[in-house]
DNA sequence: ATGTAC
């Protein structure tokens, strides 16, 4: 098994060896670095074995093992040289993301309210496994949907034209080609628009617990104490079988592209290939189906909000994805180049002076957030000056697990968490009471050191840190 | 993550 280098307090390197074609890094401190699982190394050397990979390949603070490629890894391809586009370095909840929503008001005068106002959110917004959403699409409106993305919802009367330049791509990925996706991906999508899900997914009410760096805070509108929601979810039903089908069609095609797997769940295909177009057209529909479902929440939620505090306004501060592959321009070996940059739980993070980033961000770099699990904090960060030569301009998305869900169910028993959360103030609803142990904060790694990490090593600027008040999930 | 399982 191959080990890891110390470069650095927070880099570690995984040399070039085998059938690697370049080196891959992780970034954490050392107790991360301890902690990585054996399985993300043997993804790792996977990954940067794969044709027209451009290095490093880069694992974030909370990496941890995925399907073929971690979760919390960023994996940059050159279609001049063979490069490949895998679904599985976007992963199966393509497009899952946070948004986080401003308001007015103080912690003061919400945390009486928590109760009521997890009540009000956990009636309006639909959750669970197999939940059906706030609309349904007929065949038209679901291709429309696939292409519009968040600029379709508002479209349809859900949010305002301004939140579409507080999201990434503006709102509406490019590029989308509906066709490519299944009848059966839009079969399961039919009724999902506007739920949440499962799992990890959440719609947080939380409060700015500290501002940790003036200049972002306030390019972005935040103040200590504040009351902001954020909206955790991802493409649903539709995402998921988009990934299937076309990894199916991908491992087939594989050995006519020449392309041997190290690991059957790695399926690629060469980006300028049928199967690469089509994969890229299909996982672009579900980015769109992605933002236009967090569009769809965001609209239920300032309707919950104006109901129990006439007149409240809920800006958006940003919207950013996790699970993506995006084509972007980035320095290799100082010439700039178009990469197929995957980002699987990694956040994009551009830093002060990207010129493709709204107006209200440019000069202090674009919104990260980085989600927490329930009970426990978030982060908004700024991405950093280092992002582009150091990691693809990614930063890290969350805690990341620390073990797999039925090993967390044994370890936290529901009744537990619940008690935990209690006693912490966090007033929880979820569908699912299984599901409670399965999420429970201890079965996550450790956030602040994961936002610590990225800020040391100029990924990110820590911005605000957020406390929960109240949790929905389903 | 997911109509929790080819």
């Amino acid at each position: 098994m191959a080990r890891l280098i110390p470069i650095n307090t927070f880099t570690w390197e995984l040399p070039q060896t085998g059938t690697m074609r370049v080196p891959a890094v992780f970034y954490g401190d050392k107790a991360a670095a301890k902690a990585l699982e054996a399985d993300v190394i043997r993804q790792l050397a996977n990954v940067a074995s794969l044709p027209g990979v451009v290095g490093p390949v880069v694992a974030l603070p909370d990496a941890h093992p995925g399907f073929g490629f971690p979760i919390g890894c960023v994996a940059a391809f050159d279609p001049e040289a063979g490069g490949v586009v895998s679904a599985g370095g976007v992963g199966f909840d393509i497009a899952c993301g946070v948004r986080t929503l401003l308001t007015d008001l103080s912690v003061e005068d919400v945390a009486p309210a928590r109760d009521r106002i997890a009540d009000a959110l956990f009636a309006r917004v639909p959750c669970g496994v197999g939940q059906g959403g706030a609309l349904r699409l007929s065949d038209k409106d679901m291709d429309r949907m696939l292409r519009g993305g968040g600029a379709w919802a508002v479209g349809q009367g859900y949010g305002e034209a301004a939140d579409l330049t507080r999201c990434e791509e503006g709102g509406t990925m490019a590029g989308a080609d509906p066709g490519q996706v299944s009848a059966m991906a839009k079969d399961r999508q039919r009724d999902e628009l506007g739920s949440l899900g499962s799992g990890n997914h959440y719609l947080e009410v939380q409060w700015v617990e500290d501002i940790l760096d003036r200049a972002s805070a306030d390019a972005y509108g935040l103040r200590p104490g504040q009351v902001v929601v954020s909206i955790h979810c991802g493409s649903r039903g539709l995402g998921h079988q988009v990934a299937t089908d076309h990894m199916a069609a991908m491992r087939r095609a594989a050995p006519g592209h020449g392309i041997a797997l190290p690991d059957p769940d790695l399926a690629c295909a060469p980006i300028a290939s049928a199967e690469g177009q089509a994969y890229l057209g299909a996982m672009r529909a579900a980015v769109n189906c992605a933002l236009a479902g967090r569009q769809v929440i965001t609209h239920l939620v300032r309707e919950v909000f104006g109901e129990l505090f006439p007149g409240c306004r809920l800006p958006l501060l940003f919207d950013v994805s996790h699970n993506t592959c995006k084509a972007e321009r980035h320095a290799v070996s100082g010439r700039p180049r178009t990469l197929y940059v995957h980002r699987k739980g990694a956040t994009r993070a551009y830093g002060p002076g990207q010129a493709d980033l709204p107006d209200f961000c440019r000069n202090v770099g674009q919104p990260v957030i980085i989600g927490g699990s329930m009970g426990t904090a978030s982060y908004v960060l700024a991405g950093g000056a280092r992002a582009g030569e150091l990691s693809f301009a990614s930063a890290c998305h969350g805690a990341g697990r620390a073990m797999g869900r039925k090993q967390a169910a044994k370890s936290f028993p529901s009744r537990k968490v619940l008690a935990e959360l209690e006693r912490v103030g966090v007033v929880l609803r979820a569908k699912s009471f299984k599901g409670i142990g399965e999420e429970a904060p201890g079965a996550y790694k450790d956030i602040d050191a994961a936002a610590a990490a990225a800020q040391a090593l100029g990924l990110a600027v820590k911005t605000a840190r957020l406390r929960p008040l109240a949790c929905i999930k389903g």
